[in-house]
DNA sequence: CAGTTTGATGGAAGCGCTCCCACACCACAC
DNA sequence: GTGTGGTGTGGGAGCGCTTCCATCAAACTG
């Protein structure tokens, strides 16, 4: 352990330690003498700051959680998280922020959570993946936490700053595909409905067969993980023998979903078409490849790191809300 | 952000600021009646101790890192990690010890994160992957940090504590059921070769071999990733078209060597008979599904939190080693 | 040359907490 | 009455750092 202080650096460098506490800190109002000397001292003595005393009269952290009230399995399945963990990451740490990743799954260990958002342990807060229930964006709102969502909370939205991205111009999109190729009976598999991407999702597959003269009677609900995807799929395929076009909420689901297909014996795109969302890799693998929605998700994180970060500079209180544009792909599956 | 001190508390409970301090620290030295006030203050101001106050005096930050030193990619691909992540977490949030994931590819962010194991932000670590280069076991113990490694590190493996599998052993075993199904020409696909579990995996399928009789050449080194895996495979199948049997070194990589294979046009496990490494879960969705050994992460992740936190606790000094046998898993790749 | 600005410096306060230590208090004994 | 021990309490020091403020030297101004 670094046991040396910062009176040791000043002591060895000859000055006293408020100058060597600017020059550590970039100082502004210090000689390059002494800074040199400083410099110096510091390595002979190999010394860190301790970052609790330097917090303790800073008040900040220089840390940062990235919160998702999800349980871990499905953070870890979903390759979603992954690339904005990395994204946000990346976006914080060239600010000198550390992120302390808080996966906590609802209900269990959201207590911990808050105690812990509460604690003054961090200076903001990057939350995905908020579901209605867990109400984050009116807890971080009434503690004045700087924040910013990776999607639109479901409550608390006009409180909290948070990019988004056009779930419903995607889902419309996407499902005009289907009706374009001629699907006339035209399921989904939803997501949460309690997050705000879910129902937006949903709805965009409804406006579409809506405006098309379609029944909009098949969906059932999944939950975001390719189990649960396949899942819901063999229970559409009971219901609803007669589908012959698969709108999927996301593309591990649809991952689950053609496995379902399959094995009930009918083909895709010929007998059932089906098309995903996301486009993270995952699309382009399946068998066939998927015709998918692509989430710009690295937009979506890197704004999100940018609201934080103007929160934390001051720059700006009021919260800002930025929606990014979805992209058509298209493959075989549809 | 809470702004209640314990001068507040202790002024409402009318008490003073030492006793305040002992009645919320489960004071051992406190009577009923000043405990009660003094609980009762920090309800209704909603009072939280501020850590970095807290943590200046005590010289603990109630905090552990998980360090990781690989790229974002593998790890949230890798299931491996969520395991281990999860069952660290909760063996150690017991103890209300606040888990801090550190992820960082080598050379890259090494120094950053050597830089934020030596300031004191942390009160011990749990190393995950530890390589070759990294020389994670000689910095942690030169620090003086207290820390436990998931499997063995490669140099230092003797001043640090860790949880590990007999790798050998496990992958002896294996192979010896390509050798008993009759298979005459095994290859493997190794893991990396600076891990210590990618060095004894391949050192127990040549001894296998050896007792066999059996030449032991086919090697591709891949990199525990599922993309690796095909490639090598595919190498492996142009430089020795004749073989039966294949060992590789993980189920992740074992599912794209069954790509490969099955875009070469052979069949499993008739043509070439395969088996994986590790069981967690994408074992027994492969098709067919993967004849593997049973990695025991939840034993080891579960010892190296005991071993912290004995570390932790003081109770010892001396680093301790803990070897789990691993277990074998037929299906019907092999 | 007195007067003013500018820049570099160190003294000292204080961030919120824990914990040592001295002190009071109340038994219960002799 | 004076001891003796145990128990709860508060005063106060001090953890390592930043930052306000006063000071002082040097460099300008007219």
């Amino acid at each position: 352990m670094s046991s040396a202080t910062l009176d040791d650096v000043a002591r060895l460098a000859g000055v006293s330690r408020a100058t060597a506490s600017r020059a550590i800190n970039g100082g502004s109002r210090v000689s390059a003498k002494a800074s040199e000397a400083v410099a110096e001292a510091v390595r002979t003595l190999g010394y860190t700051p301790n970052p609790a005393a330097r917090s303790l009269v800073t008040r900040r952290t220089d840390s940062v959680a990235m919160v998702i009230p999800e349980a871990d399995e499905r953070v870890f399945a979903d390759p979603f998280f992954a690339r904005t963990l990395r994204i946000v990451t990346r976006a914080l740490s060239s600010r000198d922020l550390q992120v302390v990743l808080l996966i906590a799954r609802p209900g269990e260990e959201e207590d911990r959570m808050l105690r812990y958002l509460r604690g003054g342990h961090i200076d903001g807060a990057i939350v995905v993946s908020s579901h209605r229930s867990d109400l984050l964006a009116d807890h971080v709102a009434d503690l004045g936490l700087p924040a910013a969502f990776v999607g639109r909370p479901w409550t608390g939205a006009h409180r909290v700053s948070y990019a988004d991205t056009d779930n419903f111009a995607g889902a419309r999109e996407v499902t005009q595909v289907l009706i374009d190729r001629g699907c006339r009976r035209i399921g989904t598999i939803t997501g949460p409905a309690d997050m705000s991407a879910g129902a937006d999702r949903v709805a965009g597959w409804r406006a579409a067969l809506d405006a098309a003269g379609l029944a909009a009677d098949a969906v059932v609900e999944g939950d975001f993980t390719e189990d649960g995807g396949e899942a819901a799929c063999e229970i559409l395929l009971g219901s609803h023998p007669d589908i012959d076009g698969l709108m999927v909420a996301s593309d591990l689901m649809a991952a689950g979903a053609l496995r379902a297909i399959d094995r009930a014996g009918r083909r895709v795109p010929d007998d059932i078409a089906v098309v995903g969302y996301d486009d993270l890799g995952i699309a382009e693998r399946t068998t066939p490849p998927l015709t998918t929605v692509k989430n710009p998700i690295g937009d979506m994180a890197e704004e999100a790191a940018r609201l934080l970060l103007a929160q934390l500079d001051g720059t700006t209180t009021i919260p800002r809300r930025v929606v990014f544009a979805p992209e058509l792909v298209r493959r075989t599956s549809a």
